[in-house]
DNA sequence: CGTGCGCCAACGGTTGACATTGGGCATCGA
DNA sequence: TCGATGCCCAATGTCAACCGTTGGCGCACG
């Protein structure tokens, strides 16, 4: 049996709840839900334009993945990140992704992940052109991708569900001071590494930049 | 402001999505939903008796818990899990706990820490004469206190995230193979060496442990 | 002035309904 | 007989309206 058009596609259209998902996890990311803010379940679906059941399946989410804090009763707030949170958050972060470069490392053909970074961190030279924000979604996708290239699905999942919480620290701390980490040579440094198969070097490579970037988030 | 007494004796009364989570995530990791079991909602409201909306957001939390897989137009069915996706769940495992281990390491105060392991090391005796069950809930409980100590939230949530699959994999590997790599003597070596604070001695020994572990639940 | 009472907001949960979609089965035609 | 056609149903996605509970808040009253 052929896959349908849209699946060949990748064009499925996403259930309401995705989009609310998508919609509400940019919202937070990217300030225009203030941290602490309360959410009211009736606010949101009327804005969203969607049911408060479907709503509240997409908050669940949104609560699982760090984004939001739940309070007494239920109550559900913006969560709002101090200076150790964000220190704790990329703590998992470096475990996460030294990981993923020891795996990389350890894989018998690299040749088509060193190409695929190599791509992405083209976007991240591309990207030096845009805005802030483009900077920080190339960077992303540079990091996301160490972990998907492993072939290792709980990895890249758990990555996923810690990526909100890594977009709000740096939100918290600014944009600005967010992609002043992000130089596209410490990432080549990163792709090089794992091109040598030295998993140790690699390991260390991306342990510095992650701790850097926290230290420089929070100064 | 006095706490509530609910909330102090920690008796407060779950709401009916906790209940329903934790008796779904029981029937998964016990077996008795077997893997690869397609689940139907109106079967399963009726079953624990909530309706179909409450259901659906435990069922969202089991999906991102990777206890679920779905389907196309969300057919939910009991994640499958083979000798590759085990190792890989451990391999995220080992780098948590890694991180948990080094992070205890470099607290200026392990007093009370290392009382809380020898705590639960004293429960894994304990179990001993119990049953395989109860051997493996006082590991879980092991390993989820090295997370919890560490003060790290992230840490303890990405934990947390993953001890459904966890339990999976002991599932799946059967119950005695499970237990055979919980040697209480490993744990102990686990905690003597976060005694000594030697980070990288801490990190070799949890790492080994879970090495073991993984080698022989797909042995 | 303080206290108690009642209103109201917001959440947890339910019910019943409807659209959609794909699978399965039976029917029909070559 | 066998494949194509089309209908029915099961199951999900979503909605709207509703109820009970619980705290917070403000007002009236002693």
């Amino acid at each position: 049996m052929a896959a349908s058009a849209v699946t060949l596609l990748g064009l499925e259209k996403k259930s309401l709840r995705e989009q609310a998902l998508s919609a509400l996890r940019t919202a937070i990311t990217s300030g225009k839900l203030a941290p602490g803010r309360h959410l009211v379940e009736s606010e949101l679906s009327e804005m969203l334009q969607i049911s408060r059941g479907t709503l509240r399946e997409a908050l669940r989410q949104l609560e699982q993945e760090g984004l939001l804090s739940a309070g007494p009763r239920g109550r559900l707030s913006v969560r709002n990140l101090d200076a150790k949170e964000i220190r704790d958050i990329y703590a998992v972060r470096a475990a996460l992704e030294s990981l993923a470069a020891r795996t990389l490392c350890e894989l018998p053909d690299r040749a088509h992940v060193i190409e695929s970074l190599h791509e992405a961190i083209d976007a991240m030279d591309a990207a030096l052109e845009g805005s802030l924000e483009d900077r920080v979604e190339s960077d992303m996708e540079f990091h996301r991708s160490l972990c998907q290239l492993t072939g290792n699905e709980t990895l890249l999942h758990s990555w996923n569900s810690l990526e909100g919480s890594i977009r709000m620290s740096i939100m918290f701390a600014g944009l600005e001071k967010g992609v002043s980490n992000m130089s596209v040579e410490r990432h080549r440094d990163i792709v090089t590494a794992i091109e040598t198969g030295d998993a140790s070097l690699a390991r260390k490579t991306i342990r510095e930049h992650l701790d850097a970037a926290a230290d420089n988030l929070v100064a």
